[in-house]
RNA sequence: CGGGGCGUGGCGCAGUCCGGCAGCGCGCAUCGUUCGGGACGAUGAGGUCCCCGGUUCAAAUCCGGGCGCCCCGACCA
């Protein structure tokens, strides 16, 4: 068969496409911009929603639903928020549709016409702030730790499967707090899940910093961030946390009497994560033979394939098969056996690597024989080794563990390779072009910012988190004006 | 919103310039031979050629209008 994946070198926008419809992970939907996610692209996701959701229970967060709808007068109480939203909402006007008389069809029926118009959440601090309000009178009822998964909507004007769609699921968390201090915490402390989940399952590794000004969330007071960098050397923002000061609290008057019985404005932070990181996993790991998934987070971590020629080898193949298949499941991998008698063996080792399955053995009559198994490495193409099927399922879980290590390592080092300091505005012109991460110094002006992306194509994708690298005062390469350190360029996705 | 491309069996496309039986590859179905890296042969099923209108004996093809999608760029998670 021909290759079925654009290679990344001819084409890295299609080779992405590519991979995204060979591992079926998604597909386009009749309504532009937005896009089905398959069985199997869903099920990497629900492996990240379970690993996320672990981790915020275990930092004290619960979940709740709050509704798609948000009347629209909501949206304008912060006027940050709005200004920041309003440009990329759906609208609700009506509630009924009738048959159009004069054309035919059907039309918006005028007596159904909403008295207020209703917006499909783009994120959902103001509903949400509008019921803490009530919920929260006294320093007693805080902290109030809440995390939701849910879909939410934002009319964006170029769309890419995963990486930006109309809409897309996530995860929004939403605290109360009595103090500044406990909620600057708080949106450390989840920016640090986060790059703890972007590293250890991902296996991605992340810069976290701080987002300037014109990067920040409409209605936060400071953005934090965590950026990765993808092979073709395009950034990618992974996860967000916001300290929104009191301004939410202060739109929906969210206000809590204090131990001394004074009356306080409540301090917020958000924090998401989106079925974005799926697109950031594919462009992290996968290769010119389709995706490549970190063992802690493929749906299939090993896939035994049966070989066989007549029915008698099928029948003790299949029976060993199976009573290995048992042995990994009792060992606690999420194991398959491919029994499907339709496919022969190639078409499944070749679907198996499309769709990213970490491990794949290969059993035979000569491995019956020899009491071994074809052990294959998803990651190391084309390397088959035969190992014995005594002690299977400890082989097999050593080897998960060292690809997700060998992952990890691969993308870090070629992180390390395009990450760049320029000393000259020249040199940051060159190795921004080259794509990579540039550290660069900054004069703090929106201005620069502006002026450096408007000729070079590179944002600021962060500013590093105090404390986290030395920072050396300069001289910013445009202007020449004093820089506080440098900051994190690239151009992203 | 600008630029480009595309709309023809499930998928990918040719055919459109120059009007004349709607084709090819893959996939699908049945049978046979096969089977340790996407097998081969035979037979077969499957189509409002994006939509509306016009020209013509005759339109996938020409003319007019519309719609949709994809890719690239500006804005965004």
């Amino acid at each position: 068969m021909a290759d079925a994946v654009t290679a990344r070198t001819d084409d890295y926008s299609q080779w992405y496409l590519d991979v995204v419809r060979e591992a079926k992970l998604a597909d386009y939907s009749p309504v532009r911009g937005c896009m089905v996610i398959r069985p199997h692209g869903y099920a990497l996701w629900e492996h990240m929603q379970d690993a996320l959701d672990g981790m915020f229970k275990e930092t004290g967060h619960e979940n709740a639903y709050f509704p798609l709808f948000v009347p629209q007068s909501f949206l304008e109480r912060e006027a940050e928020h709005v200004e920041g939203f309003a440009k990329e909402v759906a609208l609700v006007t009506h509630s009924r549709l009738v048959e159009d008389e004069d054309e035919g069809g059907l039309v918006p029926d005028p007596e159904s016409e909403l008295g207020e118009p209703l917006v499909v959440r783009p994120t959902s601090e103001t509903v949400i702030w509008n019921k803490y309000a009530d919920w929260i009178q006294s320093y007693r009822d805080l902290p109030l730790l809440m995390n939701q998964w849910a879909n939410v909507v934002r009319w964006e004007m170029r769309t890419r499967l995963f990486l930006r769609t109309t809409e897309f699921l996530w995860q929004e968390g939403h605290t109360a707090h009595a103090t500044r201090k406990e909620a600057e915490e708080e949106t450390r402390r989840m920016l640090e899940v986060y790059r703890t989940f972007a590293e250890e399952y991902m296996a991605m590794p992340v810069f976290a910093g701080v987002k300037t000004e014109s990067e920040r969330f409409p209605g936060a007071v400071n953005t934090y961030c965590i950026e990765a960098l993808m092979q073709d050397g395009r950034a990618l923002q992974a996860g967000t946390s916001h300290f929104l000061g009191q301004n939410f609290a202060k739109a929906f008057d969210c206000t809590f009497a204090n131990q001394d019985n004074e009356e306080e404005y409540v301090w917020a932070t958000s924090w998401g994560v989106s079925t974005r990181l799926v697109g950031g996993l594919i462009m992290t790991h996968s290769d010119d033979q389709g995706l490549v998934l970190p063992p802690k987070l493929a749906p299939t971590q090993v896939v035994i394939v049966p070989i066989y020629f007549d029915d008698d080898q099928q029948t003790d193949v299949m029976n060993r098969a199976d009573d290995l298949l048992g042995e990994l499941e009792d060992a606690g991998l999420r194991a398959e056996l491919d029994a499907r008698d339709t496919q022969r063996p190639g078409w499944k080792f070749a679907e198996h690597e499309l769709q990213g399955v970490p491990v794949r053995l290969g059993l035979g009559p000569r491995d019956l024989e020899n009491g071994t198994v074809e052990l294959a490495r998803r990651d190391q193409p084309g390397d088959k080794e035969n190992v014995s099927q005594g002690g299977l399922a400890d082989r097999v879980r050593a080897t998960l563990e060292e690809m997700q290590q060998d992952l990890y390592d691969r993308a870090k080092a070629h992180r390390e390779e395009r990450t760049r300091t320029a000393t000259s505005y020249d040199e940051f012109k060159k190795a921004v072009a080259e794509g990579g991460f540039v550290w660069a110094h900054w004069d703090g002006s929106e201005e620069t910012e502006a002026r450096i992306q408007e000729e070079t194509k590179a944002t600021i994708r962060l500013v590093p988190l105090p404390g986290e690298t030395e920072r050396q005062p300069g001289e910013d390469l445009l202007t020449g004006e004093p820089s506080e350190g440098r900051v994190l360029f690239a151009r992203a996705y």
